[in-house]
RNA sequence: GCCCGCUUGAUGGAAUGGUAGACAUAACGGACUUAAAAUCCGUGCGCUUCGGCGGUGCGAGUUCGAGUCUCGCAGCGGGCACCA
């Protein structure tokens, strides 16, 4: 049998490589002060039990980025670990009656096998898992140096409360306002929680993203928005007939002679002294803490309010009175839980003053208009304009207006500037079980007490019983009950848990230094590896993870833990991977491995051939079944496959579509390479054949295809263009396919291309590509193979294709020698017959020539 | 509701403001084969009087020249603080 006859065994190849990969310790990562570093990281994941696309997507990603930096001769930190803390591990320890311990380790080890199988180039030796006390105990420590920093602090903060399981849900758990599981109404709750004051860091954090140049725009403009700093200016309202004053904060205080009315939030103390002796009110206040605590929820809800018969003095305008209402759309948590309402200016204003019957003053219009001929109707009028019908500020551009107005009520001592961020301090305690004890211990003489560093870790206890609603540390028969580290007495452990946030805030470091027991890291090894380079996620995490990570790192650094500004310097969002969805005759979703498609095209269910309805392509999730499983792609088709798919096609912050048909493309193109190699179509020389003196033309092409394509897919990579690169590789494939003549340059050209090929291609198909290095006969690992330079004398053409347009449209082609002057182009251009006929004789009125690109004939 | 993103052949996509559709996938035709698979070769936006004309979600604008820049509109998707 000829070897053409053969057939690549991709499960054997894989798995040689990975074993050889190991054994060899290829990817572990020292520090080394003689190569530059380079940090790339995936988001780490949550350990669920089974890889899925989007993490094969994630983690090819980051491993084409790390092979390939390797190849370029830098210390590549490429570690990997799991986000072990979570809710589904209680609710898999409730539905399956299983501790959450035991079955997120299982998942782990099981994760960790599929993980393997991609042949990523990981530092096993880094691996972390968050659940586990050698980990979590740095964080109690950092939580205790945090609390020294002035950075902690406790306050009560409304929660949603299932008053049947007697739990607090979170967001997602809460569909239509009632609990997930129990179906009852969700009321919101005030607990005493803990907060982390990243609000002390609103302004650097806004600053910070000017550094980052290499994240996306629009994370960055999410991020942004996210902080929403705002400068206005903090007014004080008298009550009238009262002692009392309302102080609001607004950002259009220039808009004051239109003001209709005030507004309060529901948890405003105002509204909670009127309420203690008016029912009504009180019930209003009820309704509207029955509301989720989501912000879509508040801001979508129908604007509401009481009106309080309240009525305050209008600071700016003498004698007017505004009346004071209850609101459902005020936030306590913004400004000052406080605002003035102005509805010709503000669409929330306008709905509620629509609804109330209160009055609506145009006070700004646009430049030149006729105020009187400006009729408000549904819509406010929010965009910039001048000052009318206020008095002194007629005339007065909005910005100018807001200036004077604040000069004004500063002098008069009620009022001041002031900047505000909508960005709110971050609460970290959760009622849960299954995430990191805050380190507290409450003791009825002492009272708040920080658990001494010297007993750390307080750790999670494992013998719990989830039979009773709540929280199971709660009812765990010992492990609240310790003494109070102040005095001694009895006293109980803090029973909430940390916000999962936590752990995903500082692990990139814990990767700098795993090992390491004193504390997270040492700041060595963090001063080394950070920031992380290169940081590859989804685009979910772009506002949250992403600013609770850049605020551990201000706020480990105040602690003296690190000295670096950013976490991240580098950020890739990569896009979700869809699939078709399908539904069979009685309308339930159907997984893809379920259908078939039948000879004329249409599908059917496999085994009952009934027929399946075709949906559109989505986000693959379990709910709508359209998901295919990475670990069947994996050992039918390999690794190798799989990546080169994930990399093919799509921009990686593009969404991808997962089709049969590409995998299967992506499978024959891992082939036809193989055999490429493996049975050319002309006997290869020896490794380190001297070069022939000339070349035939074609072969010559051939070689100029081959170096311009290193020169190309080594930019590509760098800038993570790779779906382009899989096409220029696939070029290059095709160019050496046709190569036909066989003398010596011929063969040696191949053999160059061939080998070019098999080395651009390593990042990608690293398996492959191992196998084939070693069948072109080399001894040293690929992965020890630095990355080809190009031979910069192949790379310039002497003759250029220029296109020739009359008036924009293309008339024909020239053939330019390189960098051709001028006028030679020109005349060239109109010399064409195609330029002639258009031009019928008359000189042209303008020729455009863009050297080596384009000549544009203007007739 | 607010914020953000996307929209190019049958499909995924390519195109420093300069020849729209690279490279793939599906389809179709051919070669090889007893046959199929695999493989290889070819066709491949629409209209056309074969000279061309029209095409990048829709409508305007800037420019010698717009998929690319600006404004407006539509459709789809994502995020919104206790999912991670």
């Amino acid at each position: 049998m000829s070897r053409s006859d053969e057939r690549y065994n991709v499960r054997e190849t894989e798995a040689k490589w990975q074993k050889i990969w190991e054994e060899r310790k290829s990817f572990l990562a020292r520090e080394d002060a003689t190569r530059p570093k380079y940090y790339v990281l995936e988001m780490f994941p949550y350990p669920s039990g089974r890889i899925h696309m989007g993490h094969v997507r994630n983690y090819t990603l980051g491993d084409v980025v790390a092979r390939y930096k390797r190849a370029k001769g830098f210390n590549v930190l490429h570690p990997m670990g799991w986000d072990a803390f979570g809710l589904p591990a209680e609710n898999a320890a409730i539905q399956n009656n299983v501790p959450p311990a035991q079955w997120t380790r299982e998942n782990i080890a099981a994760m960790r096998t599929q993980l393997k199988s991609m042949g990523l180039s990981y530092d096993w030796n880094r691996e972390v898992a968050t659940c586990e006390p050698d980990y979590y105990r740095h964080e109690q420590k950092m939580f205790l140096d945090f609390l020294k920093a002035g950075l902690v602090y406790r306050k009560e903060s409304w929660v949603n409360w299932d008053p049947e399981e007697h739990t607090v849900l979170a967001n997602e758990q809460v569909i239509d306002g009632r609990g997930w599981r129990s179906g009852a109404l969700v009321e919101k709750r005030l607990l005493s929680q803990w907060f982390l004051k990243i609000t002390a860091y609103a302004e650097d954090l806004l600053q910070g993203l000017k550094t980052l140049d290499r994240w996306p725009e629009r994370v960055l403009l999410m991020q942004e928005n996210w902080i929403g700093r705002s400068e206005g200016l903090r007014l004080v309202f008298p009550l009238d007939g009262q002692d009392d004053s309302l102080e609001i904060y607004t950002t259009r205080p220039d808009t004051l002679h239109g003001a209709a009315f005030l507004a309060i939030a529901a948890n405003h103390p105002l509204a909670a002294k009127l309420a203690s002796d008016n029912a009504e009110l009180a019930a209003f206040i009820a309704e509207c803490n029955r509301m989720g605590t989501s912000e879509a929820a508040l801001e979508t809800a129908e604007k509401k309010g009481f009106n309080t018969g309240l009525y305050a003095l209008n600071p700016l305008v003498d004698g007017q009175k505004l009346p004071v209402y209850v609101a459902n759309f005020v936030l306590m948590d913004y400004g000052t839980g406080a605002i003035f309402g102005c509805p010709a200016h503000d669409q929330r204003d306008l709905d509620f003053a629509r609804k109330y019957d209160l009055p609506v003053k145009v006070v700004v219009a646009p430049q030149g208009v006729d105020p009187a001929s400006i009729v408000i109707g549904t819509e406010a009028y929010s965009e910039d304009g001048v000052l009318v019908n206020s008095g002194a500020l007629n005339g007065l551009g909005v910005s100018e207006a807001k200036a004077r107005v604040i000069a004004m009520m500063e002098e008069r001592g009620i009022g001041q500037r002031s900047v505000n961020y909508r960005l709110r301090d971050w609460g970290v305690s959760r009622q849960r079980y299954w995430g990191c004890p805050i380190p507290i211990i409450h003791c009825d003489s002492c009272g708040v007490v920080p658990v001494p560093e010297d007993q750390l870790p307080v750790t999670l206890p494992e013998d719990v019983s989830f039979d009773k609603p709540g929280n199971p540390l709660d009812h765990h028969p010992t492990w609240k009950h310790a003494a109070c580290p102040c005095c001694g007495a009895p006293a109980r452990r803090e029973t909430d848990t940390f916000d999962t946030f936590f752990e995903s805030s500082w692990y990139f470091a814990r990767y700098a230094a795993p090992q390491e027991t004193g504390r997270g890291f040492t700041k060595t090894a963090a001063d080394y590896w950070l920031p992380v380079d290169q940081y590859i996620g989804g685009i979910e995490h772009a506002v949250l993870h992403l600013l609770y990570s850049r605020f551990f790192t201000r706020a480990l650094k105040t602690c003296g833990y690190l000295d670096v500004a950013e976490p991240f310097a580098g950020l890739l969002t990569q896009g979700m991977i869809c699939h078709e969805t399908y539904k069979s005759a009685d309308g339930k979703w159907l997984f893809p491995s379920d259908v078939e498609k039948a000879a004329d095209g249409s599908l059917l269910e496999t085994g009952s051939g009934k027929p399946v309805t075709l949906g559109r392509s989505e986000k693959m999730s379990k709910s709508k079944k359209n998901v295919v499983d990475p670990a069947w792609i994996i050992e039918t088709y390999g690794a190798d496959t799989a990546r080169l798919f994930m990399l093919s096609d799509s921009p990686p912050e593009r969404d991808l579509d997962w089709t049969e048909a590409g995998i299967d493309g992506a499978f024959r193109y891992v082939n036809r390479l193989w055999r490429m190699v493996v049975a050319p179509q002309m006997p290869l020389p020896p490794i380190g054949s001297p070069a022939p003196a000339a070349f035939a033309a074609a072969v010559e092409k051939l070689r100029r295809q081959t170096h311009k394509t290193i020169a190309l897919v080594g930019e590509d990579l760098e800038r993570f263009h790779f779906n382009k690169a899989v096409a220029r590789l696939r070029e290059l494939t095709n160019g050496l396919a046709d190569l036909k003549s066989d003398d010596d340059g011929a063969a040696w050209a191949l053999r160059e291309g061939l080998e070019a090929l098999v080395v651009l291609v390593n990042p990608m198909l690293p398996h492959l590509a191992e196998e084939l290095w070693t069948e072109l006969g080399h001894t040293e690992l690929l992965v020890n193979t630095p990355w080809p330079v190009a031979d910069a004398a192949l790379l310039t053409e002497d003759s250029v294709t220029v296109a020739v347009q009359v008036n924009g449209k293309l008339r024909g082609t020239l053939d330019l020698p390189k960098d051709a002057p001028q006028d030679q182009a020109q005349a060239a251009a109109l010399a064409l017959p195609a330029v002639a006929s258009v031009l019928n004789g008359k000189p042209p009125r303008k020729v455009i020539v863009v050297p080596n690109r384009i000549v544009n004939v203007v007739a």
